[in-house]
Parts: C-alpha cells; sequence; structure tokens
DNA sequence: TATATACTATACCGTTCTGTATACTTTATT
DNA sequence: AATAAAGTATACAGAACGGTATAGTATATA
C-alpha cells in the first residue's frame, strides 16, 4: 500500500468521525492529508469507495486489537467473555477513541439499499457473531441471546461516550454485563 | 402553529430519519411539503433552526406518548419502571417507527460545540434522568445507575432496529432489562 | 538513456447547497 | 373598500460539492 493511500486512509477515518461524513469534502480531506485531489482518485473511484474502504479497515484494526487483548490476557473461553467489557473499556476510555465507525455510518445513511449502510450493518451483526463465539465456547446456553444483550450494552455505551466523552456510561455498562453474563452462566 | 408551519415541520421529521439530516436539501423538504422556500424561511430563520425545532417536537412528542401509557397503565411506580421496556418495545415495533432523532443527530453533528449536537446531548441527559426518576419513586437505592444502565439498553436496542428493521433486539434488551431491575429491586 | 510509475498543480465542469430579492396573489379582518 | 398577513412563483447569488482534463515533475528500474 502506497504511502500516500495510508495517509488519506487515516486522514479520512479523522475527518469522518470528529466532523462527519457528509460534512466532509474531499477537497478537505486532501487538504489535510497534504496530497491532491487526483492522487485521491486514483487510490480510489468515488468517494464512496474512500468511504466503504475507511469502514473496513477501522473494523479490521478493532477487531484485531480485542481479539490480541483477550488472547493474550485470557486463557479459559469463560474468562474471555468476562474479560471482553474491561478491554472495550479500555478501548473507549483511550484519548484516541473518536467513536465507532459502523454506528456513525448508519446514523449518515439510513437508507437501507445504501452500500454503506449495508456493510455498517454487516460490520454490526460481525461483532454480534464474535461475542456469540465467545460465548458459546465458555458452554453459556443462550449464547445468541446473551451475544445480543452484550452487543446492545456495547453500542448503547459507544453512544453515550460519543455524545459526550468522559460520561462514564461504560463503568456502568462493565456492571451490566457482569450481571447478565453471570445470570446466563448459572442457568 | 400554521397549517404550513406544521406539514414543514413533520415533512423534515420524516425526510431527515429516512434521507439523513445532511442529506436532505430544503428544496426537497418545500418540494415534498407542497409549498416554497420563502415561505420554509419565513417560518424558520435558517436550516439549523428548523433541524432544533423538529429535533425538539420529535422528543416532546415521544416523551408524552410514553407519559400517557406509562400513568394510564401503571399506578404503582414500581409498576411503571417494569413495564417501561413494554411501552417502548411497542413504540420501536410500530410501523411508523424510523428512528430516535437525537441519536441520528449526535451521529451526523459530532462537533461538541455545534447546536444540534448539543441539543442531542441534553435530550439523551434528560430522558435518562426520566427513567431516574421512575427507579426513584420505585425506592430504588442506585436509581441514577440503574438508569444509566437502561438507557444504555434502549440506545443499543434502537440503534439495532435503526441498523435493521424487525431485528428483534427489544425483545433481549427487555430480558436484560428485567434483570438489571431485579438485581437493583433486591439490594 | 528510455520508459513506466507515482505524484503535483491548476483549472475547470455541472450540480447542488443555503439563503435572498422581487413581484404577485389569496384570504381574513376591520 | 382598505389593509395586513400569509403564501406563491421565479430567478438568482455565492459557495461548496464530486469528479475530470491537461500538463508537467520526480524517481526508480531496465
Amino acid at each position: 500500500m502506497s504511502v500516500l493511500k495510508d495517509k488519506i486512509l487515516n486522514t479520512a477515518t479523522d475527518l469522518f468521525q470528529t466532523r462527519g461524513i457528509n460534512s466532509t469534502g474531499v477537497d478537505t480531506i486532501v487538504a489535510v492529508a497534504g496530497t491532491t485531489k487526483m492522487t485521491l482518485y486514483k487510490h480510489f473511484h468515488t468517494k464512496e469507495g474512500l468511504i466503504l474502504e475507511v469502514l473496513n479497515k477501522s473494523q479490521q484494526d478493532f477487531q484485531n486489537w480485542l481479539d490480541d487483548k483477550l488472547s493474550s490476557n485470557s486463557k479459559a473461553p469463560a474468562d474471555k467473555i468476562k474479560q471482553l467489557f474491561d478491554f472495550i473499556e479500555e478501548w473507549v476510555t483511550s484519548p484516541s477513541f473518536l467513536g465507532m465507525g459502523f454506528i456513525k455510518a448508519s446514523a449518515e445513511f439510513p437508507n437501507e439499499e445504501s452500500p454503506i449502510h449495508q456493510l455498517s450493518s454487516k460490520q454490526s451483526r460481525e461483532f454480534r457473531q464474535y461475542i456469540g463465539k465467545l460465548a458459546g465456547e465458555a458452554n453459556i446456553k443462550d449464547a445468541d441471546g446473551l451475544a445480543l444483550q452484550l452487543s446492545l450494552l456495547f453500542e448503547g455505551a459507544v453512544q453515550a461516550e460519543q455524545m459526550k466523552r468522559g460520561s462514564g456510561a461504560i463503568k456502568y455498562a462493565k456492571k451490566a454485563a457482569k450481571l447478565l453474563i453471570d445470570g446466563a452462566i448459572n442457568q
């Protein structure tokens, strides 16, 4: 990957999160990235293509980070699901946290036929399945049900943190998650 | 309130939810509402003013609807908080449900200095306080903590439903809410 | 030395955006 | 009948939007 393509991708990621996707023009992106529109359009066919790549990269980065954290800190499957919200807290409270890509994107592109909305929806679904896999490996009966509940807490907490930094919502999300997980284990 | 101002307000509410706020131009709004830009700008100083009025009206309508439901169906304070998610389910699964105004608005206007973001943030806070009041009247110890947790579930469920209609997320949110409420009562 | 690749610089096209100016019409009230 | 309020119709200003055309430069490889 070209160093400039990478720069454009990172710049766009940042601007989309801090100013909104539709409110960020390609002129602004290339100006901040220190390049020109010709270069941007050589690497990305359209603005929509750029948005899709930004979403994909953001989600991959997050998933990789979380997966590394979980597999290097936890051994038993039951520990993984219990520690999930500890790492989510670490992620959400980190100063570089700017929000969850697919949550904002789905709000800006509400039309279900939009490719951007569809990708957002897919990423949300995949993240829920990831949690479901963790719950299943921990031998929890209704693994998918718990995964859905935990993902609701997660998205709610991210939403709250996007709306007001330092809201402290994640602390209470953690407590609620603990209660839900314990309830699902002792079933 | 003029009948046309009302029409513009309702049309804008609908278009903002189905197409996004930034993606909906004033030309589209007046065309769908069957009036002209001159009339729109006679009733609303700017597009931002229109957006703020739309947000306020949406939130008032929702709060009034919920408050009516709760006070006409429940007598004891403890019943109110227990029935809260029943009515939220009714609201979310109704065919006319298009999403939660302040959730989408805060995503489209992430800048904390934006008046639109500030109003969204305020509405989210006020809704949480409303739940907190219900919990307090039910003599729950950590009423604010429970309110925060329930609002996370609520916002997560709305988010899920915005992303995919008929996701069934609200069913599991209800179960989780019941568990959290029972846990908070028996404390 | 020739050629391909990556990038820059700049100007431009057509469209859409918010917002306004001007002039006219309808309707209700006094 | 006179007046004020509300709305219509249309045209336009000025900026920003996504995207392209053209021409030129720097660098590395063959």
